[in-house]
RNA sequence: GCGGGCGUGGCGGAACCGGUAGACGCAGCGGACUUAAAAUCCGCUUUCCCCUGGAAGUGCGGGUUCGAGUCCCGCCGCCCGCACCA
């Protein structure tokens, strides 16, 4: 028997689609609207199997939706600007530019392999001028909108290569390229007012009832909208300074006040304190990164100054420099409570300052703090006035009493800070903004735009090349004439993504997009994409949205409707020590050969050592190309065996077992075909019938719910039935049902046998088949029957049967009565239609 | 450090709202067909035991319940994010 001849097939329905323009969208259908869009790729150079699992789950909901009667919106496109085009530059000599589109055309190629329903027509990338180029239009108008500001903020400066490094660039606080010690530096940059949007981004998360909880969850704590009381620390040297405090209720348990290395009050007092001076600019050493300042050593340098404390004139309080308080959060300066705060604990510890407990729960009252901070509930201690309250009410009383004196006040504080967009590199959008001695800070005027990025730069030295590039960066004043320079910083590529969709739904030549068409497709319905993006893209582009509608732009409040969060795709990895203090030399996978008992590097035939099952990424070479697996197997049997197994949230771990029962189960439903060319004569098999429609309710309900796995598995159990059914109507019926079921997840096979079994038309442009609800009722069902809890047998009964004759049967049971010998029952629980219980 | 998640056979996983744990697939073993191989088909496959039956079992330790993979409390392990990776 000839099997499925997969390159035929895959290059016969793939030209007959694009003919037809089957998947292309229709701005004017008269169908309801659906968009499905899956996170857009960064054309690192080759697809990877991750990008696959992605973008076969959006492709099964597409066409399914499509089958459904909807006008289905399916696009993709490249989010095409970033670091490793750089990177490629400087290690290989090619220019980003080329070396991005060069990508971008083999991803695409191999994308178009797959066969997805895509919309190619509306692809774009964004490191094209007619993309960015509204962009720059876009910061533009909320830059007239006061939507963005310029600020000093800080940045990695590697001291040896002289340029600004970016987190990932940071390893153990060096750079990694010259390996200096990395120092934090203050440049002045650009910032989005995403602040400004904190409760309408926290509020709108309530309406997102199709996202998981869990992103939801982690975007609300990263807005982390507290309430507390601010107030000001009267210095008793002179001066003032302001702290927030979430816990105004252990103000009496505070033992001392500490302020940022880069707070006003620090420099000062650094000025005639030399070894404070140097305690700052020991602050200053490592990175930005939060994970990095929040593991160090918490450190800290008693200024010699001292605060009053608010509520009693008669207590004073030492003012540390501390390296732990951020001036980025709050008023950069705190009041430290080491009986009811961790890190104050361990502070206090550490310089010896006292430890009070405050707060107390029921029978603690005078229990010392240890090594713990109690961070509980329960009632004020040591407190004065505010003894016996409980921490909530103390927190009230405080806040109205700094109120009523007029020392402090109620705040709102959010943990959210503002969008720092600017970026010191070359491969980003140019910021549209011109600087002129005479007139400062100038946009470029509309009709300038698109400032084009010049592509004739050279990487042969560290740094941004644009502030090199010869004549690029110089330019007229708009408001003056004047001779002026460009904006050498680029954006941020999250603002790339902030409005893609958008562009998507609508792309007119003269503006980012026509409000009324991109609302007719907006929200998008259902957007997949891998969870390591649960909170910065998703939010920036959440903020974006609201950005553009408070500007008048567009009228859509949330970009995405129902979120879908995939799992990653990991691998194990190869190494080899590459001796003291270097890090290991890594190996690609199709570069090892591997059995069961290790592996080996083929070039030198030398074991490589087996590393973790991690995220697949291009540093340890783990990554596996689907090509070949995809030349050997094809589209669809690639496509079923990335929904099969593994639920599609959950990381999925490659291996090459497997996806050798994807390509079985494609023959399997390929032999089904071949057995029904033409349709059977005969009896009804009301069997088969059930069971096809038990599958179709079943398989439409976990695409419905992104079940991927579960759908997989009805359709084995479909195919095991059909195969085994005696030939017939009913069994021809089930074969096309079958074939629609399964067209979604393997489109080339579902339409080669859609063909040969004589139906009409293209399967995907056939109606999504509909379960009879008639077909899906039970008439009998299996009682379990337990003892104590534990099973002991089951039989059969009519569905509905009444719970008495249950019991009954249940008791008779010889293995119930040999049990029980002779005992009387105590109780017995009879869940209707499911189990019968015995308590003994 | 902070925030979020996950944990079930040899492996990936299934189990509606607290009601028969292990569906379905992979791997393995045995058999049929074949000169042979491939392909295909059939059967077995959580562990243990005194094996026509019984006991234990969903990371660990407790708890609630007639009944817990599912709910509660306390741990352990792994993973993701932390604002300049995309």
């Amino acid at each position: 028997m000839p099997r499925f001849d997969h390159q035929a097939a895959e290059r016969r329905w793939q030209a007959i689609w694009d003919a037809r323009e089957s998947f292309v969208a229709r701005d004017d259908s008269p169908k309801p609207k659906s968009y499905v869009l899956e996170m857009f790729p960064y054309p690192s150079g080759r697809i990877h199997i991750g990008h696959v699992r992605n973008y076969t789950m959006g492709d099964v909901v597409a066409r399914t939706r499509r089958a459904q009667g909807f006008e289905v919106l399916h696009p993709m496109g490249w989010d095409a600007f970033g670091m490793p085009a750089e990177n490629a530059a400087m290690e290989r000599g090619v220019d980003p530019g080329s070396w991005t589109r060069a990508n971008i055309a083999a991803m695409r190629a191999q994308l178009k392999r797959l066969g997805f329903a895509l919309d190619w027509s509306r692809e774009l990338a964004t490191c094209e001028p007619d993309y960015y180029g509204h962009e720059q239009a876009l910061f533009l108008d909320m830059l007239a909108a006061g939507l963005v500001y310029r600020r000093e903020s800080a940045v990695n400066w590697d001291p040896v290569d002289m340029t600004v490094l970016a987190n990932e660039q940071v390893i153990d606080g060096r750079g990694w390229r010259s390996g200096a010690l990395v120092e934090r530096r203050k440049l002045n940059q650009w910032f989005l007012k995403i602040t400004d949007f904190a409760d309408d981004l926290l509020d709108g998360l309530q309406g997102l009832d199709q996202w998981p909880d869990k992103v939801r969850l982690m975007q609300e704590n990263w807005i982390g909208r507290s309430t507390g009381l601010r107030f000001a620390f009267q210095v008793a040297e002179g001066g003032a300074f302001d702290v927030f405090t979430t816990r105004p209720d252990t103000l009496f348990g505070a033992s001392f006040a500490a302020i940022a290395a880069d707070h006003p009050l620090a420099q000062q007092c650094a000025r005639d304190n030399p070894a404070l001076a140097d305690f700052i600019l020991q602050c200053q050493a490592g990175g930005t990164a939060a994970a990095d300042i929040e593991t160090q050593e918490k450190l800290g340098f008693d200024t010699g100054l001292s605060v009053v404390h608010p509520l009693d004139p008669g207590i004073s309080l030492p003012v540390f420099v501390a390296n732990f308080v951020l001036m980025e959060y709050g008023t950069g300066a705190l009041f430290g409570c080491p009986g009811h705060d961790q890190r104050d604990l361990d502070f206090a510890r550490k310089y010896q300052l006292p430890v009070l407990r405050v707060v107390a729960a029921e029978g603690e009252e005078s229990a010392p703090i240890h090594d713990e901070a109690y961070t509980g509930a329960g009632r004020m201690v040591n407190s004065r006035f505010l003894d016996g309250m409980t921490a909530e009410d103390a927190r009230a009383t405080v806040i109205a009493r700094a109120e009523a004196e007029g020392w402090g006040e109620a705040v709102t504080q959010y943990r959210l800070r503002d969008w720092g967009v600017s970026r010191q590199r070359y491969w980003g959008t140019p910021i549209p903004i011109i600087h002129c001695d005479a007139c400062g800070v100038v946009p470029v005027p509309k009709a300038d735009l698109p400032v084009i990025l010049p592509e004739d730069v050279s990487f042969d030295q560290p740094g941004n090349p644009l502030e090199r590039h010869p004549t690029w960066g110089q330019v007229d004043c708009p408001a003056c004439g004047a001779a002026a320079r460009r904006e050498t910083d680029t954006l941020d590529t999250f603002t790339n993504s902030s409005w893609y969709f958008i562009r998507f739904a609508s792309a007119p030549v003269d503006r980012p997009f026509d409000p009324a068409v991109a609302a007719q497709w907006l929200p998008v319905g259902q957007y997949i994409g891998g969870v390591e993006h649960a909170i910065l893209h998703l939010l920036y582009a959440r903020f974006w949205t609201r950005a553009l509608q408070r500007i008048g732009a567009l009228d859509v409040a949330e970009p995405f409707a129902g979120l879908f969060t995939q799992g990653m795709v990991t691998h194990e990895t190869y190494s080899r020590p590459q001796g003291e203090g270097l890090p290991p030399l890594w190996f690609a996978p199709d570069d090892v050969e591997r059995r069961s008992d290790g592996a080996w590097l083929k070039a030198d035939g030398e074991a490589v050592e087996i590393g973790r099952v991690i995220k697949m990424s291009k540093s340890k070479k783990n990554v596996i190309d689907p090509d070949a697996i995809l030349g050997r197997y094809g589209a669809d049997a690639v496509r079923w065996f990335m929904l099969s197994d593994s639920p599609p949230e959950r990381d999925l771990a490659w291996s090459e077992s497997g996806i050798d029962g994807a390509w079985r189960f494609v023959q399997r439903v390929w032999r089904l075909a071949e057995d029904h060319v033409t349709p059977a004569e005969g009896a009804v098999d009301l069997k088969i019938d059930r069971q096809v429609h038990r599958a179709i309710a079943a398989v439409t309900g976990d695409i419905d719910k992104l079940q991927f796995n579960k759908a997989v598995a009805r359709l084995y159990e479909l195919v095991g039935a059909l195969e085994r059914a005696t030939p017939g109507p009913s069994r021809f019926a089930g074969v096309i049902t079958l074939i629609q079921l399964v067209a979604p997840m393997s489109p080339h096979l579902a339409e080669e046998a859609w063909a040969l079994l004589g139906q009409h038309g293209l399967v995907c442009d056939a109606a999504w088949p509909v379960a009879d609800p008639a077909l899906l009722i039970d008439d009998e069902v299996t009682i379990a029957v337990q003892l104590n809890g534990k099973l002991k047998g089951s039989f059969t009964a009519a569905k509905g049967a009444d719970k008495a004759a249950l019991e009954a049967e249940a008791l008779a049971l010889p293995t119930v009565q040999r049990s029980l010998d002779g005992a009387t029952p105590r109780k017995i629980i009879v869940v209707p239609d499911r189990l019968v219980n015995i308590v003994a």
